[in-house]
DNA sequence: TCATTATTTAATTATTTAATGGAATAATAA
DNA sequence: TTATTATTCCATTAAATAATTAAATAATGA
């Protein structure tokens, strides 16, 4: 009777520990983190996040017992997908609780942007009377697909990669704000240290899309400006 | 220069994975769910969890490594406590989505309800306007400390285990009340199935006193009535 | 049908982790 | 000082986990 309580508890952490076992795993978070920007097939899960298709198939299989990803199958390919918004809500308090008590974590992320000067970021309310005022582009330095998952009101996609050889298309009269996945990713660090060196006047901001939307502000879809 | 950044990036998920492997472990959900409720010795945690005090050390110590508790030395003496509001709020954003989505939780608790008759349980609207009206009685069947850290208004301490020797206590003209941790914990549905085999009508409150403050509701401190 | 492709599964190995019992430490009391 | 108590540390063992390689599935197209 009492061995029922205890074995009913026990079940109860025992659940609960599934999902943290599945983001005990510095990989699995790297992939959550992916598919938070979107769903993708094995492969390019694989592939971005620099693992073998037989292990990243495996992390995402220990993902999904956890209910953290889902997967539908079309035709030979699986495509994952975060389970829930809820899933998301999960990783945002992960990253909150991580970057307040965990201090490695800003340590590190100062570290690197020190070490490259652009330590800097932009805040949400300067964007926004700055992009009213007109004379800045934002730039989303994401792979394409995610910037057509949704991207900032305004923003156009240059990816990363795509940066170098599109300068040329930006203007200079223009001062240049870039973003990317939020505040721990390096991908908008990156493309203002570029920006730096190449003489534009740049900027980084640090939310990502999910962080904006979380604040009721609007959203865009689709193509949007990709030059 | 790649290799920086991808190092980095694995040291984010590095950090990120110290809190999951902290909780990815059933009997440490358990540690961090008692300490929820307040500050407490490392023998006591052991007791209470049913560990030895080696391994409750050693668990703790892990916690502590992932800052998700803090410990401070008294004499003999190590009190853990949570390291943060943010813990619990991440332990309530793991509960939630446990519950949504591992909907063997669920299950394991709806069982144990039903098959011990006190399946429905009183809503925060009822027991609000009930409590108004006078006729109830509502009772925290935690241990007291935990009742003295921070209880329902007007609630009186009855630890569970000291119900059935204070059932003569309890008025039957009062429709009673109970509740205890919240959800997943059972204290008040042991309470309500005693309660009602003693011929009382009893209810079942499922909300937590962190829940309940996280409405902004008030919270009573200290002794209150423990009859 | 056969070959190709994307994915999953299985078997292996190296590593990490959990629990245990006993020893070490360190504060306090006798 | 010695004994006691609370806690931590250490070594051992068993179990779980991660990455790798190769093999198995299963859908598609030639």
């Amino acid at each position: 009777m009492n061995n029922d309580i205890r074995h009913y508890q026990n079940e109860i952490y025992e659940q609960l520990a599934r999902i943290g076992k599945a983001i005990s795993s510095p990989r699995r978070l790297e992939l959550l983190e992916l598919l938070s920007q979107g769903p993708r097939t094995v492969e390019t899960i694989a592939e971005e996040a620099n693992l073998s298709v037989a292990n990243a198939s495996q992390h995402l299989k220990a993902l999904r017992s956890a209910r953290l990803v889902e997967s539908e199958k079309n035709g030979v390919y699986s495509t994952y997908r975060l389970a829930s918004e809820e899933v998301l809500q999960f990783l945002a308090t992960l990253k909150e609780l991580a970057g307040k008590r965990v201090a490695e974590i800003d340590q590190l992320f100062h570290n690197y942007l020190e070490t490259h000067g652009v330590l800097e970021s932009m805040t949400r309310e300067e964007l926004i009377s700055r992009t009213k005022k007109g004379n800045v582009t934002v730039i989303d330095v994401r792979p394409v697909e995610e910037y057509r998952a949704g991207h900032l009101p305004g923003a156009i996609s240059v990816p990363l990669n795509e940066l170098e050889a599109n300068l040329s298309k930006l203007s200079k009269d223009h001062e240049i704000i870039a973003y990317c996945r939020g505040q721990y990713c390096i991908l908008a660090a990156q493309a203002v240290e570029l920006l730096q060196r190449n003489g534009f006047k740049a900027y980084r901001f640090d939310e990502s899309i999910q962080d904006w939307e979380a604040h009721s502000l609007a959203v865009e879809k689709g193509e949007g400006r990709t030059e």
